[in-house]
DNA sequence: ACCTGAACACCGTTCAAGT
DNA sequence: ACCTGAACACCGTTCAAGT
């Protein structure tokens, strides 16, 4: 029995849930949201769309199981032996990266109650505030505020960047955005107004390190720390 | 002509984009992401699905509008006389309330760049960072990280809290994370498996405000200027 | 146990036709 | 200008029937 399972499972063209996953992740790379159809993915599996629903409870599930591989992707290939610090913005960076390769992820966040790609980089980083000696009673809030953060920015960053075509003017796409701002209501919006023009000349990734860089230094000041380093 | 325009919107039947709008809300609030159709939205507003396309130009432009109007809402009664922090904290729980409150409007996030409801949001926070003294040319990363953290942890919240019913067990909703997260790997989760109990008598408002004080702590902190390059 | 594919119950969106 | 509602081109999901 356990060897029948196996044997059918070398076989190229059995089906399987990491074999369904994968599938749905090379259309959703390649069409976008739009593009996984679960008619779309039994003629790219070679099958009936409805045996795809013996492996897989839905959509939402499907959908889930591949933003969660695409995070557990980028976890893996961190580097862990730096300092905390910067194990931390190599971790953030993952997830940035990640979400700016495969934008539809970031539909992760608004599934079910803590999902487990948010897990593996929730532990990662609490990991590091220990290191960094943060207090037992703030690690917690340390590290969801910092997660928040990281898929926060990270999402609103891949969302924005799908609009415009990927290796093209990305130049085009922020001067536009900058013209809107400068042409705001003066009553109504003076700081977007103001800062219009610095966004002419934005970096996304050092903008969101940036901001990993203002929480940990919010981090080292609040409570107090044991002086290590 | 205007004469005739106003005399129409008047009348109580008369469709506009802000009596859809308000129909959709309702809508959303009732049932849920899966209840707005144009069917349903049409029976509402006792016309044909197809009229409400004169107005609005698709679905995904009527759920950023909602999402939006939700937010502004929001804005609107937030108090701005109080010190420059206790703005801010005034106006990051209001965005967390309107979230909890309508868990749909969290897909505000994943709509195209820069939606105006976050809009809003950003120029508020900006203002009172500039009250705040924050040099001129660390503003948008500040602002911007605030306003990622908060719609980040907001939809985080807003999403597990519709899935356990509102006036019910919200402890028994914790109970059960804690109780998972205590089950998981030792090896693989020693950090999730650590904090699991603090879960158990877990704040989210109060939890959240935490995170801001960390991000504000942090502009405090390091008054000097991100580097660029 | 696993797969097939037709069938069901929906959708968003369009459009000729009305007023 | 604005509204109607039938029609089109899809969906996700189910399920009797096969192997």
């Amino acid at each position: 029995m356990a060897k029948a399972k196996a044997a059918a499972e070398r076989r190229e063209d059995a089906l399987s849930h990491d074999r369904i996953v994968e599938a749905a992740i090379e259309l959703l790379d390649a069409e976008g949201e739009t593009g996984l159809t679960f008619r779309a993915l039994a003629e790219r599996l070679a099958t009936g769309a409805g045996a795809i629903y013996w492996h897989v409870a839905n959509k939402g599930e499907l959908l889930a199981a591949a933003s969660d591989a695409i995070i557990g992707r980028a976890m893996a290939g961190v580097a862990t032996h730096a300092s905390p610090q910067k194990t931390i913005r190599g971790i953030a960076l993952g997830v940035f990266d990640a979400l700016d390769a495969h934008p539809w992820a970031g539909a992760l966040l608004s599934r079910g109650p803590w999902q487990t790609g948010m897990l593996q980089v929730l532990e990662r980083i609490g990991r590091q505030l220990q290191a960094l000696g943060v207090p037992e009673r703030a690690q917690f809030t340390a590290a969801s505020t910092l997660v928040s953060y990281i898929f926060g920015e990270s999402d609103q960053n891949a969302t924005n960047g799908s609009s415009h075509s990927r290796t093209a003017s990305r130049d085009e796409f922020l001067g536009v955005l900058a013209a809107r701002w400068e042409a705001l209501d003066a009553r109504e919006f003076p700081f977007l107004r103001s800062i219009a023009p610095r966004l002419r000349h934005h970096d996304d990734r050092a903008e969101f390190l940036a901001g990993v860089d203002i929480i940990l230094a919010g981090l080292a000041a609040s409570p107090r720390k044991p002086r290590s380093h």
